[in-house]
DNA sequence: ATAAGGGTTCCCGTGGCTGGAAGGTCAAGC
DNA sequence: GCTTGACCTTCCAGCCACGGGAACCCTTAT
């Protein structure tokens, strides 16, 4: 299977596959062409790395991922810790966001939006005090 | 006012100022001796970037917001859109967030987190079907 | 005179790709 | 056989918003 089918099936752009090669996450075998030939265990591997990064793991969370994946002795343990951990990120990255939705949802209600110059929003984000 | 006491008054990192110079958000003055001095106005401004920066404005957003700030007789409306804008992109962020969460979560709490092998995790991540 | 603690510029690296240039390969149509 | 167009290859540059560090200058205190 070539790149483009591979990227047709799995979602990912060819060239995000190439980088992932490149990084090492994957390492699918050559034709004679020199073009890249995609079997069905980098396939899947490539589907997993879509989907890890969908839930938005980094890089080097995929790496440990499917080295865990791969390694049909890993301790469930093993995995359950990184996603944990990402999962406790994903939750502060909510709580800071929620922060700044209040915060600026409050501003932006406060201001009336029409040809006149006066605004909240800009006082408030001057002065901190204010907002 | 020198960078260092600049950059205590605002909490910005030094580094950060001199970028912020570079792209022409902030234009200090010169001493003789080539170091920046920063006068009130210019303390106001990077005051004003670190707080929008820290509501998750863009750069180019930053930058027209002080476009804005400074002119006496813009519309509060100008401002309001670019506001209400950003404030909808960080409600899609946190409606993804709150999607992957709710997947991860899924899957940790299906996950046995021993020593055994078996892991929902990486079996969901697998394969799409059985997240 | 020297040492510490400012300041300056400049260039490289980050993460995770994305775009584009310059060129090789393949299948189809004339 | 030749061209066209779609595919593939590599490599280089750029994105955002800085941060690290080198190499050097300026000021102040001892």
């Amino acid at each position: 299977m070539n790149i483009g089918q591979a990227s047709a099936k799995t979602g990912l752009p060819a060239k995000t596959i190439r980088y992932y090669e490149d990084i090492a996450l994957i390492r699918p075998q050559r034709d004679a062409n020199g073009y890249r030939s995609f079997l069905a265990a980098d396939i899947h591997k490539l589907t997993f790395l879509a989907r890890a990064r969908a839930l938005g793991f980094t890089i080097e969370d995929c790496r440990a991922l499917l080295e865990l994946w791969e390694d049909k002795s890993r301790a469930s343990a093993d995995v359950k810790r990184i996603a944990g951990q990402h999962l406790a990120s994903i939750e502060d990255k909510i709580s800071a966001l929620n922060a700044m939705h209040e915060t600026l949802s409050g501003l932006v209600t406060s201001c009336a939006g029409d040809n006149r110059p006066d605004c909240p929003i800009l006082t408030g984000l001057g002065d901190p005090e204010q907002a």
